[in-house]
DNA sequence: CAGTAAATTCTAGTTAAATAGAAATAATGG
DNA sequence: CCATTATTTCTATTTAACTAGAATTTACTG
């Protein structure tokens, strides 16, 4: 056996999907340029085979060119589905699933300020009052 | 150029120092039946090549055997340094750096109920008691 | 002390992920 | 309609991660 293929989207295809939440269907350039905005210089010819794998995973579709030759891509998946996943994933690696164990790990991560800590906690209770 | 290695833990070796975090040091053997308890059935020798790995990486430190002619292993990384570092690595790949578009998505794991809400909350004053 | 049982080391194979060049293709302006 | 230029497809390379067998070493037991 090998290497599992992994649930969730690698990095790569990440800072994808992120530069396509923004603002989507782009062209393949538009996409490695605004890679090369976030300090990710990648050739031209990668970020095609990246992308066209993410599409054989259906995180992608392609879209017939526009006006010139370049084919366009929309995300097939949101934002929050993979959120979710990811933010679940580690929950369940690593927290054993409990959401407290989350949080008490995410005061080591940041040093959380007193008005942070109260931001979070309006969340809470606004989380609260839509629930009952 | 190809892949870099992960600043965090792979999947395997979370597995594993989760093994030792329980307990520690302890001998490849009893590794690999821990880790069959968890579902994870891999050969005696898979466990070992791994584990020998993560010694390179410093993640483990060898010691001699106590009796018998096994090697034991204890972890050289704390639970809540690994916890900070991968929760933190998600937090600024995925969320900006942001701790309150993570308790949002948090939200989306789980449905938290009530009664889960409002330790979250607990958790909050508690800290926000301690900090000042 | 020799044989056995267990552990380790060495070697190797597979797949995923990342990267990119060469070749092929297609659009467009002169 | 042809040459240029941008784009895509195909192919290939590298490393990490995972897995495990063969060979070797080491400890204990009768």
């Amino acid at each position: 056996m090998s290497r599992p293929a992994s649930e969730n989207p690698t990095e790569l295809e990440l800072q994808i999907l992120k530069v396509l939440w923004q603002e989507a269907p782009r062209t393949v350039r538009e996409v490695r340029d605004a890679l090369a905005q976030l300090g990710r210089d990648l050739a031209h010819t990668s970020v095609i085979t990246s992308m066209n794998t993410m599409v054989a995973k259906d995180q992608l579709k392609k879209l017939p060119p526009a006006q010139g030759k370049a084919f366009r891509f929309e995300p097939m998946l949101k934002k929050e589905d993979v959120s979710k996943g990811m933010l679940g994933d580690l929950m369940d690696r690593l927290f054993e699933g409990s959401s407290e164990t989350l949080l008490l790990s995410l005061f080591d991560v940041k040093d959380l300020d007193e008005t942070e800590i109260k931001r979070l906690r309006k969340l809470l209770n606004e989380k609260l009052k839509e629930q009952s």
